[in-house]
DNA sequence: AACAATTATGAAAATGGTTTTCATTCCTGT
DNA sequence: ACAGGAATGAAAACCATTTTCATAATTGTT
């Protein structure tokens, strides 16, 4: 794979906030200019999270998504009704999940955690 | 959907160890007898897991994965290597669920937490 | 420069899990 | 028995991802 190409994705993906599909950071590439094949792209991909050089997560729906490791790690908390969303800190929750995957003897550990509810202008007073 | 459909996928559901995929719980009804059709039992998980009462996830690949299941709410420790899983306690993020929620004013709060790691005979070591 | 060998690229096809469609079968109540 | 509604499943559609393979770009050698 050719640094140029290589560069162009990890632009793509650190301009985007949070994680992005495959197919999401490939719109963003022709938005900007670069015409990347989608195929390139997952190459590009499978490379960098082989290299812990970006997160790899799986949606709700199974479609994967990626995310440059040097963003800062946090978590979303989005109304089920009007979609809109907000960032949460979750200094408690980082914390359990490395003592409990600990425990257990795990290594390696991730996590996703996805709060949801009715938001304030939603739930109409 | 039928009851009679309904207590045939859980019981397949039931005599499997650990987290089964659709197919593959597709070909034990047909092990056992029955001949219950693919789309069926996709019907039957979903509507299965809408009501928690079995349990999915996602396998690395991106397949989904079902597993009979307790009513109690509780989270899992999922091996990205071998499938294995472990079901945790989380009462500090149950609290932490709730208070973030709160201060944010949102209603009617739900979470979704997914830890994941490589076990300890995964490892290596 | 010229040329061969190696690597990178991407369009199209293949893959595979999951969902939709829709015609048919099964139930339920009258 | 009969009509109306629910359940079923084979086949087709879907869609993210992977594989193929022919072409283009790069690198190295003479
Ligand atoms: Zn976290
Ligand atoms: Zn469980
Ligand atoms: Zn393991
Ligand atoms: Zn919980």
């Amino acid at each position: 794979m050719a640094r140029k190409t290589l560069d162009a994705v990890q632009l793509a993906l650190a301009s985007i906030d949070g994680f992005a599909s495959a197919q999401e950071i490939h719109a963003r590439l022709r938005e900007t200019g670069h015409s990347l094949g989608l195929t390139t792209v997952y190459r590009c991909l499978r490379s960098m999270t082989g290299d812990h050089r970006v997160d790899f997560v799986r949606r709700d729906d199974g479609e994967g998504a990626y995310r440059f490791c040097g963003t800062s790690h946090h978590h979303h908390l989005v109304c089920r009704s009007c979609g809109d969303t907000v960032e949460v800190q979750a200094e408690a929750v980082e914390s359990w999940a490395q003592t409990v995957g600990e425990a257990s003897n795990f290594r390696d550990l991730h996590h996703t955690v996805e709060l949801t509810g009715i938001c304030a202008s939603c739930s109409g007073r």
